[in-house]
DNA sequence: TCTAATTAATCAAACGTTTGTTTGACTTTT
DNA sequence: AAAAGTCAAACAAACGTTTGATTAATTAGA
């Protein structure tokens, strides 16, 4: 591991217990193992690296969706997919997501977050289309999209979010290191399911896709 | 409004944007109107200032929990009318509660938020309680209740914390300011009826609180 | 009710730390 | 010989907090 991917790890502990503002320089300098200099070395600055941080993790979410939408015809099972590789996105890097979510929770239009939320935005109103397809083709009924969506994100998130009550209970020390099990990622997954098909009054779908 | 209400106002709306790390004593000073030796006057420290305007704006929602346990017996009507308060309590104050989320997705188990999370686990087990009475009475389906949890204060919060986009849509310049509707409010509430009646297999009760 | 004494409130200025970043010398690698 | 990497030290700026002087408000005794 070279020192530059010593920071980035440091910075994804860091920032995820503290968050920016609260995480110094000399603090991930320290964790990284490496001297104060290097931030600005490999990075120019604090602000650089978060961005770099978040570009590297974000992923390609989108070119998904869209893969997905022209692979996959029925709405239903293209919601039913692009929840699955969510839950399992956000499962497999908590700690980023939650980095993530609290910097969009912030209302200061920083150049830091407002090339995150163009992202989110542009994945969410993807995710809206497939919805409001559903209901044209009168697959799913008319429900209140953006509830539905504040639905699916909002059960995922919080889980993730308030994953610091979970660790404690599991007494996981260190939440950074705090991985889901499996069975869990199935359980959440079908508790998706259900709640989406009750919601949008369509029958169960087979899971394809169980992870174990 | 006095000094120290003007202070608690301004600590309210730069907390809400920028964080308790983002935001400096002097950027308070200066949107409350006051000298920066004001905050150590009134508060003694900044972190002082922060638990009081947590505890000033928590309420007392542990008691009315445990109030309508005593005056409903229903465990579907229970849970219904502590949802009911509790989407009120958020939408009435929502910038209030996305500081309360950000600090307890914050790891570093500090002074400041050790008591906001033990007061929200105490909150979050009453809930439990109330589902495990309704599966122990085989009135609701034995789901999986911390998921359940998740979902609905997910999606509660989901609304409140993604209201930056919606406030965006809805051209509000600052989201302080930002109030909800009542038809919304009626439209979260009836969503989270039926995703709960639909989750836990009951009847969807009838919605005694109109609020027009 | 007036005045003196006491307390509370306010402020500019300064306090010592900590912040993110840069420098310049030194070492290692190419 | 050139380039890249590393580091202790120093930089100015911002941080939360305190000071000490000054003004406003309140209380007490006559």
């Amino acid at each position: 591991m070279t020192k530059k991917e010593q920071i980035l790890e440091a910075a994804l502990e860091l920032f995820g217990e503290s968050g920016y503002e609260g995480t110094s320089v000399r603090a991930l300098a320290a964790k990284a193992g490496v001297n104060v200099a290097m931030i600005s070395y490999y990075f120019g600055s604090k602000k650089k690296l978060f961005e770099e941080l978040m570009e590297y993790r974000a992923g390609h979410f989108y070119e998904k969706i869209l893969t997905l939408k022209k692979e996959v015809n029925d709405p239903a099972e293209q919601l039913m997919q692009v929840v699955e590789f969510y839950v399992d996105k956000i499962l497999s890097q908590p700690v980023f997501h939650r980095i993530l979510y609290r910097q969009i929770s912030l209302q200061q239009h920083s150049d830091l977050n407002s090339g995150i939320i163009s992202m989110l935005v542009r994945n969410l109103d993807e995710i809206r289309k497939i919805i409001e397809d559903g209901i044209a083709r009168k697959q799913f009924r008319p429900v209140h999209i953006e509830l539905t969506i504040a639905s699916i994100f909002g059960t995922i998130s919080q889980v993730v979010l308030s994953s610091l009550f979970t660790a404690r209970m599991m007494n996981a020390e260190n939440a950074s290191g705090f991985h889901y099990s499996g069975s869990f990622r199935n359980e959440l997954v079908a508790h998706l399911r259900q709640m989406l098909s009750s919601m949008l009054g369509i029958n169960i779908l087979p899971d394809q896709n169980i992870h174990v």
